[in-house]
DNA sequence: CTGTATCCTTAGGGATACTG
DNA sequence: CAGTATCCCTAAGGATACAG
């Protein structure tokens, strides 16, 4: 799967956000780096919604390349690749977080997966700041 | 184009959200009713993005099957179609605020783009509730 | 003006085998 | 474990003609 370069529809804001991660999967990669620390392919792969292989690699390259994520061996074991949010991937979090707000309002289902609604919940900012610091940690 | 009932690949709130709107043009057409006040078809046809009308009326549809938008007769020219937005929708606008902020950050071009950025800018929470005053109004 | 319908092309993506 | 590669199918969507 070849990854073009991303396109332009208009100077909208709105726009420029759909055509980076205006898609079924590419938010769902930020939300486990974001809210679950996960940092490996294996671990996106695990995912319950179960996205196929191919598709994680383009959306990885993708968010590499938009630097919205970095890519690094790990220090502690050379052969083992990693994955981080940049702060440009981190200053997603306020968008997630009305999103998961929102949806934890109008769709029960979402509703019971309290695995960060509270968390979202009790302070839009502060959770922000937690996040940001526990990547840095 | 046939629009079939939404999927559901998890319980998980981002999931849900994405199912909703997680592709290229939804959220452009809910910001045209949230941000510039449009509410007919051809408004929603002839944005700069250019979308097709197939593509419209299918997300309308789709919009009005999860009670996003509300479809009625004009009550001064019953001939006319007009699209409105539930509660529902208008709570949308958070995220899309954040999302508005994100990118006006990030990208020079959106920045450019100064029609609800500033607006955006000013008060997150006011913003919100001068939204659906207007639009209730 | 508000759509529908049709044609056609491409991008998205599931499944899975394979590799260093 | 971390990907690549391939096969193949379907959904997405552009263009445009047509209809009430």
């Amino acid at each position: 799967m070849q990854t073009r370069e991303p396109l332009r529809r208009s100077d909208c804001p709105i726009s420029y956000a759909l055509d980076l991660f205006g898609d079924k999967w590419t938010l769902l990669i930020i939300r486990d780096m974001l809210f679950k620390q996960k940092q490996r392919y294996g671990q996106f792969a695990e995912s319950e919604e179960k996205i196929s292989t191919n598709i994680l690699a383009d959306r990885l390259a993708r968010l590499e390349g938009e630097e919205l994520v970095t890519k690094e061996a790990d220090p502690e074991n050379g052969r083992q690749v990693v994955y981080a949010l940049t702060s440009k991937g981190l200053d997603l979090a306020p968008m997630l977080i009305e999103m998961i707000l929102w949806s934890a309002k109008y769709d029960r289902h979402s509703a019971a997966d309290r695995t960060f609604i509270r968390k979202a919940m009790s302070d839009r900012g502060q959770l922000v700041k937690d996040v940001k610091s526990r990547a840095r940690g």
